[in-house]
DNA sequence: ATGCACTCCGTATATCGGTACGGAGTCAAC
DNA sequence: GTTGACTCCGTACCGATATACGGAGTGCAT
């Protein structure tokens, strides 16, 4: 290559800031690139930038950086087996699941608490200081989601590579100018887009075309 | 009461560390109790430990500290009004559903993950890594890099309707997808798009349409 | 040969919720 | 009146994941 990658142009090329790559080579996550002379500037490859792509990857599916350092300690270990890295997967599944669960009770225990409270008056008849000042659950049950019966044909996918919500709108825009499509909301943050449209005009397949078309992916239901 | 509680005492009956008591006086959480005399021991009573025992319920249910400081302001305020906690309640509601949603995300990722890695073998078939390093789906099978050795041409593009980096790799990576294309650099910042094709297999038209495909758009040089 | 942007390195700072330490003071019992 | 447990206070540290700053050096274009 002709002008080589410094730094910033490395950070932008990954998509992390000039100081985060220092401080992956501070953490050991990245060698430090060689640099001409002493005294010079570093001078990435893409090797580099793929390993720090795939340290933001990692952490996106809630790795921590420690567990990345090791997980790229197995990607260079020739004796490393497939199921290590499934191994480590299938943890990381568990401990997800775990702070699902915790959070599922927190959830519920709001929801069981904030139908109780009258929602205006005196703090003295609030259940929710209440509950806090005497930890005692509130037994309310939660109001159940009940709904059905729509006239419209939808469909949701869930889009994996998005990035922000430019992105969504982009996935949005291409969805709308497809034929047959009324309605379209995506949502970065669910990665997920919700579509109504005309089954006589379009359907799932050619909707999951479009997405892959422009650069997103389609995560099945499991 | 006969004998006071001095703060060991009080740690225990609220379940705390002594430390984290007078952590939580630093923090302003609780007041400093009263001592007897200047350079004596605090005194503490049932009510502070009230107050303790409201701060750790809080936290239970996903109250961060200066949240619960608020709340704790609330409840000495006479004017509170009960809406106001009510109100409280439902934000961290919301906040917890959208963790858990994040989480979910991260789950389904997983699970979409996990399945397809043959679960044994040479890492270059794990899936997961390949997921992890290439961020596509992996259930998108790996296209083979294929190497035409003939003349090839640059071209550029100035790009408009990108957000962000990931949207700069998204495009990178339709482009790539496009037979002929060799080698892409496209810059978030420059909003540029830097294309090493072969022009026997490919134009500048069908590149500049896969871009628009993708939902973004060319802007002519002038 | 000068200017300017960029980079280097070490260090400091930020958030969150604590925990630990060290030296001095206090309290109560023996 | 001494011993031993407890407490006070200020301060430093933990772990995670960066971000910010400042002074000196480097690379490149004019």
């Amino acid at each position: 290559m002709a002008n080589p990658m410094t730094i910033a142009r490395a950070a932008e090329k990954a998509g992390v800031g000039v100081e985060t790559i220092r401080f992956y080579e501070r953490r050991g996550l990245i060698a430090q690139p060689p640099k001409p002379r002493d005294g010079g500037y570093r001078h990435y490859d893409r090797e580099t930038i793929e390993r720090i792509r795939f340290i933001r990857q990692a952490q996106e599916l809630g790795f921590s950086l420690r567990e990345i350092d090791e997980l790229l300690a197995l990607k260079t270990d020739a004796h490393t087996d497939c199921a290590d890295v499934r191994l480590q997967a299938v943890a990381k599944r568990k401990e997800i699941e775990r702070k699902i669960g915790q959070l599922e009770e927190i959830r519920s225990a709001l929801d069981a608490l904030i139908p109780t409270c009258p929602g205006g008056g005196d703090l003295s008849a609030c259940t929710i200081m209440e509950a806090l000042s005497h930890r005692r659950a509130a037994t309310t049950p939660a109001p159940s989601q009940g709904r059905s019966g729509s006239m419209e044909t939808r469909a949701t996918f869930t889009i994996d590579g998005m990035h922000c919500d430019g992105c969504a709108r982009t996935v949005e825009a291409v969805l709308l100018s497809e034929p047959g499509v009324s309605e379209v909301d995506v949502s970065f943050s669910r990665r997920e887009a919700a579509i109504r449209f005309d089954p006589a005009a379009i359907n799932r397949g050619r909707l999951e075309q479009a997405i892959v078309r422009a650069g997103y992916s389609i995560m099945e239901p499991s």
